[in-house]
DNA sequence: GTTGAGCGT
């Protein structure tokens, strides 16, 4: 399951985000969403997790869960497109 | 500061 993980502060990394879903099962890969000249987050994430069933146990414990100071949105990712 | 990059793999 592909998922959007929306509201984060600026100074969280990949590997923190990686660390925090895998509380919850298997974490496929970490897209953390910076800005190419800036080099700064944009504050969104995009994590796959190959087992649903643990990706939406994630989704109900860390949608609006305070990271980092931030209550932060975790859901179900929109088609990339 | 809220739905993805890359610049040719």
């Amino acid at each position: 399951m592909n998922m959007y993980i929306g509201n984060l502060s600026y100074n969280v990394r990949e590997a923190d985000l990686r660390e925090v879903m895998e509380e919850y099962g298997t974490v496929e890969s970490v897209k953390l969403i910076v800005d190419r000249d800036t080099r700064r987050s944009k504050g969104f994430a995009f994590i796959e997790m190959p087992e649903t069933s643990e990706a939406k146990r994630a989704i109900e414990e860390l949608n609006g869960a305070t990271y980092e100071g931030r209550p932060m949105v975790v859901k179900e990712a929109l088609p990339r497109n």
